[in-house]
DNA sequence: TTGTCTCCCATTGGGAGACAA
DNA sequence: TTGTCTCCCAATGGGAGACAA
């Protein structure tokens, strides 16, 4: 059993007492041992109380989609949030990389046993039209921009939030409440008394009570919680590192609830095991509810940051315009110690999937990997792209992966820069295999950044085998059954790989209509969400037709300033391995475009 | 983290540390809160130690596929052991009733957190030839009578097992060692000093080592555990109900396990939650394994006994032959209060799902649910069939559900004995509908004995809405899409449901060649395996061309005395409702066949 | 201002025999 | 023979101010 709120209906009870079988993950594996609640919540008003709760649990990153606003779906970062593991089919494998979908209820829960707090996002998958309006034309679809941020942050109550210490947690003495906080949450003492104490009641986000004795003691003078603060920090089986959050409302009553220290795995916050669990068993409903075009679920867990798995459109679309470059410095928010939002800066490094980007402050354990849309490139370094090819600015234009024996017209091939000779520098040392267009530049560039500079960052962060999450793989470099139906020569499609997206994947210069197409990964092996789908509009179409069945058909369309053409591509999906770095892939099927630049 | 003992192999150490997010049930969602365990078995002759002490945990009832032995897999008892769930999707929805399986590996596991002792069983789905022989020819393959039972039970060591008392799991003094069991398995103390004493090592089925001071004293004087007793009902969350087992090995070695009071839900023994869990995530792959004829996993809890859904061969189509009816008296194995071994018997008394025995011990609140291959007729009464029918006795043949309009040669329909005068007078009061066929009268008997004497019989045990389990239901009695290709009256398909199982199905009269089919009841209704699927051999033909496809094609041959005909009856599947008592059904597909006897 | 320490003392609970079912 | 009780006393841990960072 689990609580509930639910931001769409104003009911008095909780409507849906999920089936005690249903939450599994986070109540019947611990229901014998832990004391069943009813989670009624108090009609007058202190529904929106556990929903400001809820929020503070879940800190100030958050971001939930608003019901009605149309949001991109990755099932693979879906996967990757649950977890890979070889036991586990991969219900996604035959899906489109991205789902345009409409949000179409968002549930907050917090878990009984863990009082992990997520949401249930309810999906409507889109059907063409729509899909296609909201990415073709942004300029028809202005979303406002609390589609997501749907909890109104300057409403943020009378609340602190400390972090336990030591002594908070020890088995001597109670809890050691700082004086402002004590001051701006707890009903007023009266201190003409020698030692002024009250009782403090406090309900957490399960409506379940909890008492302490407020006391104002101490030489000097402190305000404490004795009496029942250590039946609560065993009770919720608080360590020193965990929050424990106090908030009162307007009405007065106060409301208690607990963020855990991040469970950390190889600098990334991992999901809770509840939620990853809830997750497993949504994913398996996820290729059917999309090929019936029906309602599925996903939980989303506020404290793992690292897997954004449902972006709003905007965002996403937004984030293909912006071009990502070694060397480019960006602003990302991230939650502080304290539980509060900062912005942080850093320097986009790599373009490996290995720890791509560095942070001005060295010292902190930072994940450190970003997705397009968490950040915001500040602007100081001139984007790479626009340097290398003045006629390419942003937009989704950039720099074209032209094959050297291939130039187009316009002459980028041969263009130079500062900014691509500074980089050149880290080159030595490699050999020269010929290649000499901005892309393959970038590919070089990027090895000898490993080689050259990243003894202290090139330590495979995900490849913590034993978690079984983010295992580093090597791509088969194989390129089988090639069909040559496709001039390798003048096709336009390659894969994107998570590399190509994070060092800001740039399509060939066209007018308009040119597409490209993620590649999934090597099945066992999943991919980072953030770095995993990127599908530009007409992409839409390629999936449509590669939905539901398992042969599917690729239309690429480029209508350069010489040629007007379409390469139709097609194949029929067959178990082999997937090719790295250029070709197009489909899943598990058949490699069917050819290397570019060979 | 799991322990594992591997019975197929003798290595040293536990090769197969699965992943940490495989066995998420039992230690991902605890792995926080719980130690973790090295589980490195003791190479010297101790990995049988914990063979016997995982038997010891398992119970009397226990009997376990050896590998290499073929079995029938029965999916819907499967999927009921996980236990339905809204939530949940059903992916045996669209597999076969069952499916005959070689037992390619069992691994013997124990879960960290709870220790619950399970048993992961490999299957391989066998092909058609094989499959053939074992279901025809019972002669051709004399299955040994060990393929299951696996663990000889005569050579069970030094052992005792005490359900726990209130003063053994209180927080004063310790656990009060049966005078008997301790001087049977605890080495023997110095009984000329004044308080004897001495340390117990015992190591449970992780191999984790657990220190007691066993210690004589008290007057009159007694064994007793005190120091580090209540450690160990603290860790492993012991209560007064639960037992523990002490096990002296032939080395000396002493071991230590438990068995949790069973949970009840209305009178059913469930699996633990951790095997529930597991097999969810087993049942998921099912479906793809079997289209693959790929291995694939189940998980069997020996605790939780009402789901048998592996069945050996011989077992299953040995039971076939026996034909249940109402007050026929039987034996069946069953654990007795103090986990020895008992045989117990009853009478058969509803044809229903609810309620259908009745034990002799009337007190007793055992499973009131049995299978087929459960138990052993005791034959003192004789079966209804066969006096009813003396042409068919045992064997597969029956009593025939014939038509009223369409009475067979042998004028079997007409006959008349003590037995049917006998239970026909409960049938006073209900209207006549003029059918007069055995079969028929078998049905009506079945309502009658819920309306004549079934007060105190009729609740509906297994219909708990609390649980999802066992939902009991009603079938819809409307035929839908009739199709007529298939003439009724000489179909000899229909619909074999659990009354019908539990009744003892009675094929047609035929020379060779009858086959029947299981019908799966309402998609949301779960169906207790017992009753749920039998199918004669060739039906194995007709859901392997229905296998991997929406559609399907039934063949019924019956080579009766009079007309040798074939009868195709083909469809598609779409959702539709089910049908009751006659007619074939499949899955959720369309009904071909129609009702019998109207 | 607040984290840690130490002291005080009430409560808890292991370990023993008494006693009775 | 063994389950429960009560007594004894050591261990645990709440609650206070001291003290220092």
């Amino acid at each position: 059993m689990v609580g509930l709120i639910d931001l769409n209906t104003v009911e008095e009870d909780c409507p849906l007492p999920l089936s005690p079988d249903s939450s599994t993950a986070s109540s019947t594996f611990s229901s014998a041992l832990s004391p069943r609640t009813n989670n009624h919540m108090d009609p007058s008003g202190s529904s929106s109380l556990c929903l400001e709760l809820w929020h503070a649990c879940a800190g100030p990153l958050i971001s939930l989609p608003k019901k009605g606003s149309p949001v991109v779906y990755l099932p693979r970062g879906h996967l990757e949030h649950v977890g890979s593991d070889s036991n586990f089919p991969n219900p996604v494998l035959d899906l489109p990389p991205h789902i345009s979908s409409l949000v179409v209820d968002v549930k907050l829960h917090a878990d009984v046993v863990t009082d992990d707090v997520y949401a249930q996002v309810s999906l409507l998958p889109v059907i063409e039209q729509s899909e296609q309006k909201w990415s073709e034309g942004e300029a028809e679809v202005d979303l406002e921009d609390d589609d997501f941020n749907l909890y109104p942050k300057s409403s943020t109550p009378h609340m602190f939030c400390k972090t336990l210490t030591a002594s908070d947690t020890s088995t001597h003495g109670g809890f050691s409440v700082p004086r402002r906080a004590a001051e701006d949450c707890f009903p007023p003492l009266d201190y003409t008394q020698q030692r002024p104490s009250q009782e403090l009641i406090a309900k957490d986000l399960h409506g379940l009570e909890w008492r302490f004795r407020h006391i104002y003691r101490g030489q000097p003078r402190r305000h404490l919680l004795t009496t029942g603060w250590s039946a609560f920090v065993n009770k919720k089986k608080l360590v020193s590192g965990d929050a424990v959050l106090f908030l009162r409302a307007s009405n007065g009553e106060l409301r208690l609830g607990i963020r855990r220290a991040a469970q950390v795995k190889g600098f990334s916050a991992i999901p809770s095991a509840c939620i990853r669990h809830l997750n497993q068993r949504a994913l398996l409903d996820v290729p059917k509810a999309i090929s019936e075009g029906r309602v599925f679920n996903v939980y989303y867990d506020p404290r793992g940051t690292s897997s954004e798995f449902v972006v709003p459109c905007r965002k996403f679309f937004k984030s293909l315009d912006c071009t990502l470059a070694p060397a480019m410095r960006f602003k990302m928010r991230v939650e502080a110690d304290d539980g509060a939002e900062r912005r942080c800066s850093g320097l986009i490094t790599h373009l490996t999937d290995l720890d791509p980007v560095r942070w001005d402050d060295k010292e902190s354990d930072r994940c450190s990997r970003i997705s397009p849309w968490e950040i915001e490139p500040s602007g100081l370094v001139p984007s790479l792209s626009s340097t290398i090819m003045p006629g390419f600015k942003r937009s989704r234009l950039g720099i074209p992966p032209l094959q050297p024996d291939h130039p187009t017209s316009n002459g980028i091939g041969s263009s130079d820069s500062k900014e691509s000779t500074r980089f050149q520098k880290v080159l030595q040392g490699q050999e020269n295999t010929g290649f000499t267009s901005p892309y393959n530049r970038i590919r070089k560039l990027e090895h000898s950044c490993d080689i050259g500079n990243g003894s202290s960052y090139t330590v495979p962060i995900n490849a913590e085998k034993s978690m079984g999450y983010f295992e580093s793989f090597r791509v088969h470099e194989v390129l089988q059954d090639q069909e040559t139906s496709a001039n390798p020569s003048h096709s336009r499609a390659w894969v994107v790989n998570e590399n190509d997206v994070n060092g800001g994947f740039n399509p060939p210069p066209t007018n308009q209509g040119f597409m490209f197409h993620a590649s999934p990964p090597m099945s066992n092996a999943p991919l980072h969400s953030p770095f995993s789908v990127l599908t530009s509009p007409p992409a839409g179409k390629a999936f449509r037709s590669w939905k539901g069945s398992k042969h599917f058909r690729l239309e690429f369309r480029h209508s350069s300033s010489k040629e007007q053409s379409a390469n139709k591509v097609s194949g029929s999906d067959s178990r082999s391995s997937s090719c790295r770095l250029f070709g197009i892939s489909l899943g598990e099927g058949r490699t069917v475009a050819s290397k570019l630049g060979s």
